[in-house]
RNA sequence: AGGCGUGUAGCUCAGUGGGAGAGCACCGUCCUGACACGGCGGGGGUCGGCGGUUCAAGUCCGCCCACGCCUACCA
């Protein structure tokens, strides 16, 4: 051996020697100007405020190895990294950094509370930056971007404005999703439903104005309503019926009084909000706290009474019971109306609450002005491209998700009652009028302002989705026209969870749609959720937790990347099992082993010298040809785990278990012949060139493994990173030498079979009797090698025999003096079951006609070669039992 | 309520209409000169249930059961 190669492979210093190696020669760095086909895939940005999970461990190894095999595969490969700003996070981790200093951001100003939020920013904001490089991960620092950086803000503002002037955009009252812990308003898909929630549906009663008689004549004095939130009765304007319901029918137009304001309001009919199957079949209707209520409200012309103060209290329409928070209000609604003899009982309910995916807040439906996106223009486009797989999901079904989405589209609430985020670039003046432009200044030139007309900006900013959604454009330059623009849009793939195909796939596609022409990506691969080993959603409060880190410490990154990818099946979601990692830390140590063993022969391999192959020689290449194609189809279509089961299973169970152990009886041959000689070249030769496919085919999943491989093994240059990924094409298609070595193993396999059956010892020799010994005699040093067969000579039955059936030839080993013979007679009776319950199975499907007139010609001669030796095979099995009666 | 998904060996899971697979665990055996982080051999399954299509179904279709997720909710 050249060079002393370390008994283990260490995988951490690997990993810290080639990343930095890697980084600091800018292997990762993308050239627009090169040759190739190009590849780009622009990261899903992490919250600047994270740390790497496993759910990011998942996504950017799938990320990785679609680059690196992409990159050695030929083409112009660009992946960018970045970051989102996330506003409410982000805001929310410096604010509670400045209380803990008895800092509150009101005191600050906005001015220097942003600016304290970037030097935040600038001091912790990269942790998941420097966590993701502990990946292994190959994207273009270089061009790091983060939605907040001055490109992506011009892209903000532009796409505000260019929608506005399209009348995309619009400023409007409306119901909203009130935050009242954030205290600003939410998308709807901020609002998460807490499911099963238990409270109480409590009824009660309001009094009519004037009493009425029904068309039984009895006198109707009020009208029992039910609701699960008492507190919101201080902004009913109404109490609905069906218009049908012969209860209430003839109470429509009639008035009731509010039992603790007194306000009159009216008893209307409306058959789109009132179930009459459902509680009381009166409903009482707060048109200014509920987005049905909303609807009702503008059917039949109510007032919209807004009962709360922006955080959460209760506003002078509240009464007496102004000041109070929602929660203490509902009791002193309750008790009020207990007091007035109008409760009418309460009972049980279950409900989804809706909730601040971010405060955790119970939302509060409230009439607030913001800004918001009219979506339905943009969703047709978006809609179509997917349709006519200019995007392609993958898998295929998560497009139903997109697709219902995107069809029952409602307005995108845009604005957010933050500081920390994109201002929206809109002015107002002091009587009112907006002006929407990139700058003040643009906006006064625009609209001929004078000077001394005083504007002021809009105060809030953009959902943080709103800059999410450019990503793919604007972190290439848009709206410049940049180099990398054109060369890399649209870019091939987005890797991501089907939890933000809402908040982000969706917008980017119309985004990319509307701004671009064209789609962001032509497919979307939704990769799976990781879960704990129970199955478990891992969190934070449940302290189910893993973290990536720790498994790159226990494990290396390699076999913690392998395991992430060989786990990721599409469709199902992972549970995370240390076990597996452990084994596919085995996995790089029996590379590592394999390896060691090519190199203590390489040292002798010269490649100019005369050399022929073996069958064994011609076998694994042929393999190794099989393989790749294999490696390649799974990556091709985002089978992921396929492709690493594939070079598991190449690795281990071909190359070690087999080809390894057959090359041992040419490299050890100390036979001084040239022809013995030539021999081991072969050998050689083919050891070398099966671990340089190898590394490179490992290289996507293992990326340090592989470079160690790689620069160690004689023959070649530079970086595994830049070799051409391995084509089939390469390598040979040899029917005879698969044929050759299949005979091999199976005999191999039999002779094994016996001495274990027979409890002999593994060191136990063999002789071996057949009647035409040529197909063994040929292979005579393997099946020393591997079964400890010493002698082979040519002959029939002869006396107690063991029996061996292998493709149609006979084996005998003769037993004397090794075993009683009830050993081989009970074996015996094992094969000749299995064989007549094989044949049976055959014949079963062979004699059925339809079989025989229906089924492609060569599936059944296929069948009828399998039943003619399982015949043969039962026929020598037969004979070899009886001769031991 | 609607939609989607899952159900295959003890466990975790592959499986793309043609005789049911892998890893781990388990049993037996072997420290053989790459590797005991290993080698060799083995046991273990009415593929959730019922029906249908087909020469042929774990695979396609329908219904049912169980579990999970998403969406929309009933005041």
């Amino acid at each position: 051996m050249s060079e002393e190669l370390p008994r283990t492979y260490d995988a951490h210093a690997a990993a810290d020697r080639y990343y930095t190696e890697w980084e600091a020669r800018g292997a990762f760095t993308a050239d627009p100007s090169a040759p190739g086909e190009p590849y780009s895939i622009v990261i899903p940005p992490p919250n600047v405020t994270g740390s790497l999970h496993m759910g990011h461990a998942l996504n950017n190894t799938l990320q990785d190895v679609l680059i690196r095999y992409k990159r050695m595969d030929g083409y112009n490969v660009l992946w960018v990294p970045g970051t989102d700003h996330a506003g409410i996070a982000t805001q929310w981790v410096v604010e509670r950094q400045l209380r803990a200093q008895g800092i509150e951001r009101v005191d600050l100003g906005r001015e220097e509370f942003v600016k304290r939020v970037w030097d935040w920013k600038a001091e912790s904001g990269g942790t998941i930056v420097h966590q993701l490089r502990k990946l292994g991960v190959s994207c273009d620092w270089t061009r790091e971007r983060f939605t907040m950086d001055d490109g992506l803000s011009d892209a903000v503002k532009e796409v505000f404005v260019r929608l506005y002037e399209q009348g995309l955009i619009y400023r409007a009252e409306r119901l909203i999703n009130w935050d009242p812990i954030g205290q600003t308003a939410l998308s709807d898909l901020e609002v998460e439903a807490e499911e099963d929630f238990q409270t109480e549906i409590w009824s009660f009663a309001y009094p009519l104005a004037t009493p009425k008689a029904g068309p039984d004549g009895i006198v109707v004095t009020e009208i029992v309503v039910a609701t699960t939130r008492p507190e919101t009765m201080l902004g009913d304007t109404a109490v609905a019926v069906h218009p049908t319901d012969p209860r209430y029918q003839h109470l429509i137009g009639e008035n009731v009084r509010h039992p603790i304001t007194g306000r009159e309001f009216p008893i209307v009919g409306d058959a789109i909000l009132v179930d009459p199957e459902f509680g009381t079949g009166a409903v009482k209707v707060t048109p200014a706290h509920d987005f049905n209520d909303f609807e009702v409200g503008k059917r039949h012309d109510l007032p919209f009474i807004n009962i709360l103060n922006l955080d959460g209290t209760l506003n002078h329409q509240g009464g007496p019971f102004q000041g109070l928070s929602v929660a203490d209000a509902r009791a002193a609604v309750k008790a009020r109306i207990g007091e007035l003899g109008m409760d009418r009982g309460s009972k049980p309910h279950t409900m989804a609450l809706p909730r601040s995916q971010r405060s955790g807040a119970v939302v509060e439906p409230m009439l607030s002005t913001q800004w918001f996106v009219h979506m339905k223009p943009l969703a047709g486009p978006a809609l179509a491209a997917v349709e006519q797989d200019f995007t392609r999901f993958v898998p295929k079904t998560w497009e139903n998700t997109y697709f219902a989405w995107m069809r029952d589209i409602k307005d995108w609430c845009i604005s957010r009652q933050l500081w920390w985020g994109h201002q929206i670039p809109a002015w107002y003046d002091d009587h009112g009028n907006v002006y929407v432009a990139r700058t003040e200044a643009e906006a006064r030139a625009r609209h001929d302002l004078p000077d001394d007309l005083a504007l002021r900006q809009d105060e809030d900013v953009l959902d943080t989705w709103f800059s999410s959604a450019l990503w793919p454009f604007s972190t290439l330059g848009w709206p410049q026209k940049t180099a990398d623009l054109q060369r890399y849009y649209p870019t091939s793939v987005l890797i991501t969870g089907f939890d933000i195909i809402f908040f982000w796939v969706a917008r980017m596609v119309f985004s990319g749609q509307h701004f671009m022409g064209n789609v962001p990506f032509k497919d979307v691969y939704i990769h799976a959720l990781v879960r704990d080993s129970k199955g478990e959603k891992m969190s934070k409060t449940k302290g189910n937790v893993v973290d990536p880190l720790d498994m790159i410490e226990k494990y290396g990154t390699d076999a913690f990347r392998f395991t992430l990818v060989a786990m990721a099946a599409q469709g199902r979601d992972i549970l995370w099992n240390e076990e597996r990692a452990e084994g596919y830390v085995r996995f790089t140590n029996k590379i590592w082993q394999a390896f060691r063993f090519a190199m203590m022969h390489l040292d002798a391999y010269d490649p100019d010298a005369p050399r022929t192959f073996s069958a064994y020689d011609q076998w694994i290449q042929v393999r190794l040809g099989e393989s790749v194609r294999r490696v390649r189809n799974g990556l091709d279509h985002y089978r992921f785990n396929e492709a690493a089961s594939e070079l598991y299973q190449f690795t281990w169970s071909e190359l070690c278990d087999w080809y390894l152990e057959f090359s041992k009886g040419t490299l050890y041959d100390e036979d001084p012949s040239a022809d013995a000689e030539a021999r081991r070249q072969g050998a050689r030769h083919t050891l070398r060139l099966v671990f340089d496919a190898l590394a490179r085919l490992l290289h996507p999943y293992m990326p340090f493994l592989s470079e160690e491989i790689w620069q160690r093994l004689p023959g070649t240059t530079g970086s595994v990173m830049d070799a051409a990924f391995p084509v089939a094409a390469d390598y040979p298609r040899d029917d005879q030498a698969l044929a050759e070595v299949a005979w091999m193993q199976e005999a191999i396999v039999a002779l094994r079979r016996i001495k274990a059956d027979m409890e002999l010892s593994p060191k136990t020799e063999l002789t071996v009797r057949t009647p035409d010994p040529t197909q063994a005699r040929k292979h005579a040093q393997a099946l020393r090698d591997l079964a400890k067969v010493t002698a082979i000579v040519q002959g029939g039955r002869d006396g107690a025999c063991a029996t061996a059936v292998v493709h149609g030839a006979e084996l005998f080993i003769p037993l004397e003096g090794l075993v009683d013979l009830a050993a081989e007679r009970s074996r015996l009776d094992k094969e000749l079951a299995k064989s007549d319950k094989d044949i049976k199975g055959l014949e079963g499907r062979l004699g059925n006609p339809g079989f025989r007139s229906k089924a492609p010609d060569d599936v059944v001669a296929d069948f009828e070669e399998k039943l003619a030796a399982a015949r043969e095979r039962r026929a020598h099995l037969a004979t070899a039992r009886a001769a031991l009666d």
